[in-house]
DNA sequence: CGCGATCGCGCC
DNA sequence: AAAGGGCGCGATCGCG
């Protein structure tokens, strides 16, 4: 069998021996504009393997393998800049169509045959495409999921895992980042190996996660995968004309409050650019400066004095915070408007709608709908976390421009958004594992848990809690699921850092169970050969700094300890409910898609005439049987029925 | 130009 | 020697 497939005879050869096989590995390599969105990428190459062989099928590769000029950069007369002139090969050998290749690779996609992939959601939903938007069909297989179950603390992508794995390193060129460049052998190769490498992994990842007690957990991430399917596809639609709007309304803003800037600063200087803003605001007034005094330094700023070098005016944050209190003064005052109407700008609007004038950043909107990629791998703690664009920072909508970029998110037409959320699912988790105290009672009594607390602090009955006392309350949770020591306590409470003492005194004298619990996890972590935790399902999280010699590194690590448990167990079940939803959405497909999903918050389109059922259904995905089993404590979801996202909470 | 580090900041 | 967990991303800046 020939390993660079050109014709059909080759192919339909190639198909003869995959089809002898049980499961084989696919990898896309794509181009355009939008090459990293498998809904609207362009393949040009698929790749293959199983055992014993491992093909690459060129698709329109425009590069043969003779050089006839070189890559070069020449000045642009207009500009001042350096276009990129590319290199220019011969021509490439004739090739397939790939109608023709997907025509033919028809009864391996669609058979009973495992597909697996490195990152093989993106390899999917970018061929479903060449299949009528038909994703073929499960089992599925993936070994960056697998690798990271094995090891979470190395999210570093396919090479350098093959490095640390087999000691290969190959593709120094990167050329997958832009595969029409290259000569066509070596995006052959480069291809080829895009395959070969993910069948040895799997295929040495599967035993491994049986010996480690993972079958469980890797079986949940098969499901949460074939999910994602549906959710790339699904997207979230935007409303296009409010967020025109809002470009318009924010870029008039910002113009004025730039000026306010300026005017107040006696200079035009980048407010963009934190060194300048530095000078500005530290800088002495002959320099031309505010001659503030600088408080806080930056992280780069505390490990030059930790070096013993002296910080300079640069080394200190001009962060919100540090800003804030200097309140008053018309600079400050004109830079914090500025940073928060930037901030949205720049990241919520030209985020998604591009940016013409800037090196012509394209729109990530589709037919009026947003595709983010939600990586199931994404995190050391189990969560999702989500890119290009993350959908799981935009603004909540306490602000009214907060509200305002949240509502751009809206239903399909005839649609409703069904937007669920877990309550104080963390301190749920929590409660669980205590088994007693305070928290494990209020969620039975249905008491609001930061008032459970409150009672127990401040030695009254619940109704007599105050809204301070609650407030504090509240802090405390976060205090033990972070780790958080008195300095940061006192910040949020704003106190004394000896009152933020006591009070944690107190807290530790009322709610033992919470310390001991952290001390036991903690201890028994440390006596593992890898120091580890698993979260509810059985996910590891390994914290080998729990042996750390250096103490401020091991005391890291211990707070990373009870945070993952806890973090890591709410995400356990936010992907449960994600799977549980996704087979109900299966099942009615014609009304019910699910959308997004963040940290503990489901959205959901559900056609307007099916709003009860769907309701629930969901209700029924987040917290039914199956689901609150798992946990000792109930656990409680609220669905609200919007037309935009911003309506929800 | 491309890349990575840094700062800063949005969310849960 | 540090002082709250987990993310992704825009902008700047220095480097090769």
């Amino acid at each position: 069998m020939r390993n660079v497939i050109l014709t059909k005879e080759e192919l339909a050869e190639a198909i003869e021996y995959f089809k002898k096989h049980d499961s084989f590995v696919f990898d896309v390599e794509t181009v355009g504009d939008h090459r990293g969105v498998p809904t609207q990428n362009q393949v040009t190459w698929i790749s293959m393997a199983t055992h014993g062989a491992a093909i690459a099928i060129p698709m329109g590769h425009p590069n043969g393998n003779v050089l006839l000029s070189k890559a070069t950069r020449k000045k642009n007369k207009e500009t001042g800049k350096f276009d990129a002139i590319p290199a220019v090969w011969d021509a490439p050998p004739a090739q397939l169509r790939p109608s023709q290749v997907f025509e033919a690779l028809q009864p391996l996609m669609f058979s009973e045959r495992r597909k697996i992939g490195h990152n093989v959601v993106f390899d999917l939903v970018s061929v479903a495409k060449y299949y009528d938007n038909h994703v073929p069909t499960r089992p599925y297989g993936c070994s960056l999921v697998a690798s990271w179950l094995l090891d979470e603390n190395r999210l570093n992508g396919l090479k350098p895992l093959i490095v640390a794995t087999y000691g290969h390193k190959y593709d120094n060129e990167n050329v997958g980042k832009k595969v029409e460049i290259h000569p066509f052998s070596k995006a052959a190769r480069y291809a080829i190996l895009d395959a070969k490498y993910p069948w040895l992994l799997w295929n040495r990842a599967v035993p491994q996660l049986k010996s480690e007690g993972l079958s469980r957990v890797m079986s949940l991430e098969l499901q949460v995968l074939e999910t994602l399917l549906d959710m790339a596809r699904t997207g979230a639609p935007l409303d296009m004309e409010a967020l025109h709007q809002l470009d318009g309304d924010l870029t008039n803003e910002l113009e004025d409050i730039t000026s306010r800037v300026y005017q107040a600063a006696g200079r035009i200087f980048n407010v963009n650019s934190t060194k300048q803003k530095s000078e500005v605001l530290w800088g002495d007034q002959a320099s031309g400066g505010q001659g503030l005094a600088p408080v806080n330094l930056t992280p780069g700023g505390r490990k030059k004095k930790r070096e013993r070098a002296k910080p300079t005016i640069y080394d200190y944050s001009t962060d919100a915070e540090a800003l804030k209190k200097f309140n008053g003064n018309p600079v400050v005052d004109a830079l914090l408007d500025y940073q928060e109407v930037n901030k949205l700008l720049s990241t919520y609007v030209h985020g998604y709608l591009g940016v013409a004038s800037e090196g012509n950043k394209p729109s990530i909107i589709f037919n009026g709908r947003i595709h983010p990629s939600f990586q199931q791998y994404g995190t050391v703690t189990g969560r999702f976390s989500c890119a290009k664009p993350n959908l799981q920072n935009v603004p909540a909508p306490n602000t009214e421009l907060g509200t305002k970029v949240r509502g751009l998110f809206v239903a399909p037409q005839g649609y409703k958004l069904l937007v669920a959320d877990y309550g104080q699912i963390e301190l749920r988790v929590m409660a669980h594992y205590l088994g007693r105290g305070a928290w494990y009672e209020g969620f039975f009594a249905g008491t609001d848990a930061h008032t459970a607390t409150a009672s127990a602090v401040y030695g009254v009955s619940p109704e007599e809690v105050t809204k301070e006392q609650r407030n504090n309350s509240k802090t405390l949770a976060f205090a033990t699921l972070y780790g958080a020591q008195a300095e940061t306590v006192a910040k949020s409470m704003k106190s004394t850092v000896a009152e933020a003492e006591a009070f944690l005194d107190v807290h530790r004298r009322t709610m033992p169970e919470v310390y001991e619990f952290r001390d036991w996890l903690i201890a028994r972590a440390r006596k593992q050969e890898v120091p580890h935790i698993r979260t509810i399902l059985g996910r590891k999280r390994r914290l080998p700094d729990l042996v750390h010699g250096t103490s401020w590194i091991r005391e890291k690590a211990e707070r990373q300890c009870l945070n993952s448990l806890i973090q890591g167990s709410a995400g356990d079940l936010n992907k449960m409910a994600v799977v549980r939803m996704g087979h109900l959405c299966r099942q009615n497909p014609d009304w019910l898609n699910l959308s997004l999903t963040v940290h503990d918050e489901l959205v959901v389109h559900c056609r307007e005439d099916k709003i009860e059922e769907g309701s629930k259904l969901l209700q029924q995905a987040m917290i039914g049987e199956g689901i609150q089993g798992v946990l000792s404590v109930p656990i409680t979801a609220d669905v609200k029925v919007c037309d935009r996202w911003s309506e929800a909470k």
